[in-house]
DNA sequence: GGTCGCCGGTTAAACGTTTAACCAACCCGT
DNA sequence: ACGGGTTGGTTAAACGTTTAACCGGCGACC
């Protein structure tokens, strides 16, 4: 390949103003200018960057590390993270850490030695923040120590909530995720705080993020006594819907479910699913922006971004259903 | 960060001697190696790879060149290749394409740039194949000068056909995708000939892959005049599948549906979508080891590797119904 | 008209590695 | 005892950049 010396003698300069008009580091003469430039494409030079990183000691790279590339949340974010970056001039290396914390900071100690100028990490799960080398945002999870970026979960599980009143549902059965994850946490709790003294809260259950749903969460939903399920994920709300159809409940007629992510099949499931979008691309976008204005100016004050989430009503939940006389509590003087 | 001088001045010992004791590239006395190795520990030695490469001349980072990332084909595949190629010591840079041709080569050039040792890179379109300073192999699509490891879309539109047959239909349709794509072309070309003599083509219509059917395809649905559809893409499977649903008529009871890619959410909807799986994860590897020996040995022969797909049957096609006796065109003797 | 500053260019050092060339010491066989 | 091969270590050059330091010439200013 090419080098600057090659450049530098094709243009009959020296090596020196060839990185000048390169870079525009120096002010040069027009002709010169010309000479350089033809020279450059003429041979179809293209800098080294591992020299230039090593004379600079920065690097146009960025780091990306995510739980697991196959998790239908990813690769919007993934997208939008590598197509800002590359707007602003890097690179990305992308790890996938097989949803296994120690492959995860293997993964970040070999980004060490690529010296990236940063990483975006999206956690495996709880964890030690090791102080690396480089400045971390992570997505989706605080972790002390860095910048951070999330959706806001505390409004979608509120929104879940309005939306589920405004419907005129009443009771409700609802599916959370993982106590342990801060976002699941944060989203029963939007849905609870916005749920009390509208929405009765006839069960709930406590499931992973799939939909394969456990035994006791299949019977429970063969009856449900509810008139919406709201669900912790896409995956369980597509689980649900199977549960249903077995239980031969139509949906939304008599069983209303809602999900949360909007993964991008959650318009293909039948009924297509009403959920909450998280906004994976600015999610991404304001990663990176954050990761450059961190690389920029190391000693700025820690940031921690919120963003905004969406409700997209679909088919999957409906009007309540005419409440069948459900054991009239209250008797307000109307003929019983 | 540490550099190598720093870690062998706490050794006690020539700068020399711990990048030996580091690769292993001369032998030495168990004692000083000892001495070294705690050194590097204590800290917290990383070696700069950008130094190491411009030394070398080699790298140790592939290219990754997609056309799209959200398209749900991607994300097993990109995760397959960054495992393997992990492990076998290359990290991962990725690009996206946004299937446009343009970024495209800008992506590769930016590859060359940053001296991947090579790249994979699964085509967006029709192309030009200009030379590029690194090897490539392509996935899914040949390119003149490349390594290339494909799917048998050939065997998988037979087994479509060999499926079909077994289920006992007769009179099936076709939504083919661009004819332009080589892969759906051979799908096709693959389905027609073991077709041939055991199933009759009531239609055919030629669909971009999406689930969004243009409207003539939609009437066309609306009363499908045979027992089966068989469709370019799992995506297109789900749009026959509204269509479908749309005019009534139950699948896999009335209607047979067969896609194609057996994309992560095929499993999920209603009915589940007997399909064609891909072997992703394989391709992946494969890829990455077709580069690893031709980064290795550059003058090796080409190489064009098929590797063979499965059919998955689920529950979007069932038995042929029993035949309304559709017309019949030959009278063997029956009461007219 | 002499001097000062700027302008456009060059020279050379440095970034952190690897590796060829060199060297001292030691072991062994004669 | 002496020389040659081997063993375990060091010195220094090189990879392709950037950039500080240097320098000649030219225009401007007094």
């Amino acid at each position: 390949m090419a080098r600057l010396k090659d450049v530098a003698k094709a243009a009959g300069v020296s090596i020196a103003t060839v990185s000048n008009v390169l870079n525009g580091t120096k002010t040069t003469t027009p002709v010169v200018q010309r000479r350089v430039l033809e020279a450059i494409t003429a041979l179809g030079y293209q800098p080294n960057l591992h020299a230039r990183s090593l004379r600079t000691g920065q690097s146009r790279t960025l780091g990306l590390v995510v739980p697991d590339l196959t998790n239908p949340y990813f690769p919007a974010l993934v997208q939008a993270i590598e197509t800002t970056a590359r707007a602003a001039g890097y690179a990305l290396i992308v790890m996938d850490a097989g949803n296994d914390a120690e492959r995860e900071t293997e993964a970040l100690t070999l980004m060490a030695s690529y010296r990236v100028a940063g990483v975006i990490w999206v956690p495996v799960g709880e964890n030690h923040a090791p102080t690396w080398p480089f400045p971390v945002v992570t997505v989706d999870r605080a972790v002390p120590g860095c910048d951070t970026v999330v959706a806001d979960h505390l409004q979608g599980g509120s929104l879940v909530a309005q939306h589920a009143i405004a419907l005129g549902h009443r009771r409700v059965g609802l599916l959370s995720g993982p106590r342990s994850l801060a976002s699941a946490a944060l989203r029963r709790a939007g849905f609870l705080r916005a749920a009390t003294g509208q929405l009765e809260l006839a069960w709930e259950h406590e499931v992973p993020f799939s939909s394969e749903l456990p035994p006791h969460v299949q019977v429970r939903l063969a009856e449900p006594g509810c008139s919406l399920v709201v669900c912790a994920n896409d995956a369980v709300a597509v689980g649900v819907l199977r549960a249903a159809r077995a239980a031969g409940l139509r949906v939304p007629d008599e069983l209303s479910v809602i999900g949360f992510d909007d993964v991008p099949w959650s318009d293909f499931v039948d009924p297509a699913l009403t959920t909450v979008r998280q906004p994976l691309a600015a999610l991404g976008a304001v990663a990176v922006a954050m990761l450059h204005t961190r690389i920029n100016q190391p000693a700025l004050a820690l940031q921690h971004q919120i963003l905004p989430v969406e409700l997209v009503a679909r088919r999957s939940a409906g009007k309540a259903p005419a409440e069948p006389a459900p054991v009239p509590a209250a008797r307000p003087g109307g003929q019983s």
